[in-house]
DNA sequence: CCCTAAAGCTAATGGTATTAGCTTTAGGGC
DNA sequence: GCCCTAAAGCTAATACCATTAGCTTTAGGG
């Protein structure tokens, strides 16, 4: 796809009318803008990783669970650079299917918070943890803000070794 | 600051140029273009945070010195929601004052770590947890990612709990 | 008092977004 | 088979922003 390969701020109309061999007002018959493209892209994105991390949870709990939901998180921002940025769009109110992409995706996460005994206000406080730690590295990491020569995997790892742990100890609200 | 009133990706020459009360071009003769001038905000921010973190964590070791310099890293990016995302630039190996002050950033974190015994490659996996937790969260809140009425501030203190946690049962590599 | 270097300006070029209005084209109904 | 319409495309024009070139002003040192 054509964000994956200029980057998400790169993805303009121009580039999507060269990419089509159409003149660039033409695709004012499809989209309103380069923010409604943005948006649909958005919808798309969403949905796709509520996928990933749906179907990385399936069939496992706990730790196991964490792992996998984790690493496919991590594997999605890497297999598609230009779509994950738009991932992190917040979910338009006025639009259902974004909406429940958004929804299917936390409930991923608050899934397997269930296996560690989190519910309630403390499961919304964990999945913003989730969230925050794994967006915020792969976010460093795909703008090079690791630098130093350590294996980037292996810090991911422990990482997620961590997180486990934190929650394992994470007692209600 | 300009950035900070208009958005780090709504800083432009033209923008500036119009608050100096001056013709975009004569812009020029100080900075470079448009990315200059990011990179000249980058020095800055890093600057600042690394001295706000530094501050932050005087006088203070373990879990205090932890919530302390993570309040303050949240509390840098409220209060300079366009110098704060200059902060994640990747550092321009070529400017010593954007590599010192990068280096003086990260070491505030090598130094709470240290209060809990993790030292050389954990810490530097520690280190990139603490900064992916943080800067993930911020982040996502400043996107509008957190949706949920639920109160934010009380996720964020949960979440340093929860990294306290994970610190405290780091270990070797 | 003059001369130079810094700082500013205008003009011109090229890229992106957007709107307006015209043209082509493909398909359905008669 | 023919016509009519709606979708999709096009050109032209406007408005920003970034950048470069080349000219002008200005302030300070010799």
């Amino acid at each position: 796809m054509l964000a994956d390969e200029v980057g998400h701020d790169r993805l303009t109309l121009a580039a999507l009318a060269g990419r089509l061999g159409v003149a660039l007002p033409s695709l004012y018959k499809h989209v309103r803008g380069v923010d409604a493209l943005h948006q649909k892209l958005a919808v798309l994105a969403t949905a796709e990783i509520a996928d990933v991390l749906t179907a990385a949870a399936a069939g496992r709990s706990g730790g196991a669970a964490l792992r996998a939901v984790a690493a496919a998180y991590r594997a999605y921002a890497h297999r598609h650079p230009g779509r994950y940025p738009a991932t992190q769009r917040a979910p338009d109110p006025t639009d259902p299917e974004h909406l429940a992409a958004a929804e299917r995706a936390v409930g991923a996460v608050f899934a397997i918070l269930r296996g560690y005994g989190v519910e309630g206000d403390a499961a919304v406080d964990a999945t913003r943890m989730f969230r925050a730690t794994v967006h915020g590295f792969v976010t460093l990491e795909a703008a090079g803000g690791f630098g130093l020569p350590r294996d980037v995997d292996r810090s991911f790892d422990r990482m997620i070794d961590g997180l486990d742990l934190a929650y394992r100890g994470w007692g209600p609200g």
